[in-house]
DNA sequence: GTGCGATGTATCGGTCCGATACATCGTGGC
DNA sequence: GCCACGATGTATCGGACCGATACATCGCAC
C-alpha cells in the first residue's frame, strides 16, 4: 500500500522523504494517522533497490563551489523512473480482496483520478460488497447473539453498522455517478512536462454547500 | 491490543484458539475484520510464558476413564490465571495516546463493563481530542488546500470529515450519560423491549462465568 | 467409501508502527 | 552576541499484526 502510494505521489513531483510524509498525510488524512518513518525509509530504499525511483541531483544550477568541506549531506530528493511509472499503473489497475479492505481502497481511491473507469467501478462495487457482508454480520450479531453481550459492546456494534450503512449509501451514490457520468480520466503522462497538471475529472457527484 | 483482549475474554470462560478467534470477531467485529492466527497463537504463547494464562485440563467433570490410547491430541483450552486478573486489570485501566486510536479505542471500549467510570470518563474525552484534532486537519485540508488536490480525494476528506463529525456526537452523547451515571444507550430502536441486563461496571471483583 | 466443509493448531515472511537518536536551520528573547 | 527551541530532515531497531500456507481430524451427504 505503501509502495502505491509513494509512486502516485512522486509521479506528481519529485520529493524527499520528510515532504512525501506529508503530502502522504494531506492525501491519506482521512484514512489513517500519519505514515511512521520506520516504514517510509525502509521503503524507498526497497522502491530504489528494484528501481522504481532514484536519487534526484539536488544541486541547482546555480553553482558555488565553496562547500565540499562540510559534504553537505541533508535532504535526499527521489524521483519516479520510467519503469516506476510501468509499476504504478498495474498496481493501480489490479484488484483484489486486499484492495477491498479500510486502508487498500482509501489508498485506491485517493488516486482514482489515476484510474480508468472500469477499474474504478470494480474498485467501488467490490468495497460495497465488502462493507455489506461486514454490515451483515453486524446486523445478525446484534440480533441473534444480542443477549450474550453486555451493553457496551452492544452500543460499539451498532454505532459500527451504522457507519457501514452509511458507507454503503455514500458507495451507490458514486457509483451511479460513476456510471452515468463518464469520465475522461486523462492518464496524464506529460513524462517530461510542468509540475502543475490539471485533469481533474469531473466531480463526483456534489450537491452540498454546508456551513459549520 | 490483542493481549488485552485475549485475557478479557479468558476471564469470561476458558477457551481454545478456534473459539477465541470467534469471540474475538464478534466482540470487535465492529472495528476490525478478523484476528489473523498469525497473532494469535504467537501472543497465546508468549501470554502462557508470562504466566498469565495456561492450559487447562479438558476433561469434563463427567469422568470417563476411555481414552488415553488415542492420546486425544487437539484443542489445547487456555484459561486466566490470578496473574492474567491482574495484568488485565493494569492494562484496562491505564490510558495513553495508544487508546484513543482506532484500535486501541474499540477493544478499551468493548470492555468497557469492566472498567471503572472514572477510566471509562477519561477514555471517551481522549478519544474525542483525538478525533476533533483530525476533524480540524481534515477542515483546514478542504479549506486552504482545496485546489492542491483532486475531487475525488476531496470527496474522500469530506467523507472522513463527515465520519469525525458524526462520531463527535456520538461521543458527546456517552460521555453525557457516562456523567449522568447511567448505563450506556438504548436510543429508541424498538426491537426487543425486556432484556434489560444490568452491566454497569460489577462492584469489585468478581467474573460471571457464563455457560455459553 | 469418499469427497468436502467445518474445526483445529501451527509457522513463515513481510509490512508497518512507535520509540529513539541525531544533525541542521531560522527566529525570537535576553 | 548567543542560545534555546521548534521545524526540518534522515535513519534504525524491536515488536505487533497480517496473509498465505500446511496439515490433521471429524461429521455428513452423496
Amino acid at each position: 500500500m505503501l509502495e502505491l502510494a509513494i509512486l502516485g505521489l512522486l509521479q506528481e513531483a519529485p520529493m524527499h522523504g520528510y515532504e512525501l510524509r506529508k503530502e502522504l498525510t494531506a492525501k491519506l488524512g482521512a484514512i489513517r494517522a500519519a505514515i511512521s518513518y520506520g516504514s517510509l525509509y525502509p521503503t524507498l530504499r526497497r522502491l530504489q533497490a528494484a528501481g522504481w525511483i532514484t536519487e534526484a541531483d539536488e544541486t541547482p544550477a546555480t553553482a558555488e563551489e565553496v562547500p565540499a568541506l562540510t559534504s553537505r549531506r541533508g535532504r535526499v530528493v527521489y524521483e519516479i523512473t520510467a519503469e516506476g511509472k510501468e509499476r504504478f499503473a498495474q498496481l493501480i489497475a489490479q484488484t483484489g480482496p486486499e484492495t477491498y479492505g479500510d486502508t487498500g481502497f482509501g489508498v485506491h481511491f485517493a488516486f482514482f483520478s489515476r484510474t480508468d473507469q472500469a477499474t474504478r467501478l470494480r474498485i467501488l462495487e467490490g468495497r460495497r460488497r465488502t462493507i455489506e457482508e461486514r454490515r451483515e454480520g453486524l446486523r445478525d450479531m446484534l440480533g441473534r447473539a444480542a443477549e450474550r453481550l453486555d451493553a457496551y459492546t452492544l452500543e460499539l456494534q451498532r454505532h459500527g453498522l451504522e457507519a457501514c450503512e452509511r458507507e454503503v449509501r455514500w458507495l451507490e451514490e458514486l457509483i451511479a455517478n460513476e456510471r452515468s457520468g463518464r469520465a475522461p480520466t486523462v492518464p496524464d503522462d506529460g513524462t517530461a512536462g510542468g509540475p502543475r497538471q490539471d485533469n481533474n475529472p469531473p466531480p463526483p457527484g456534489e450537491t452540498r454547500t454546508e456551513r459549520p
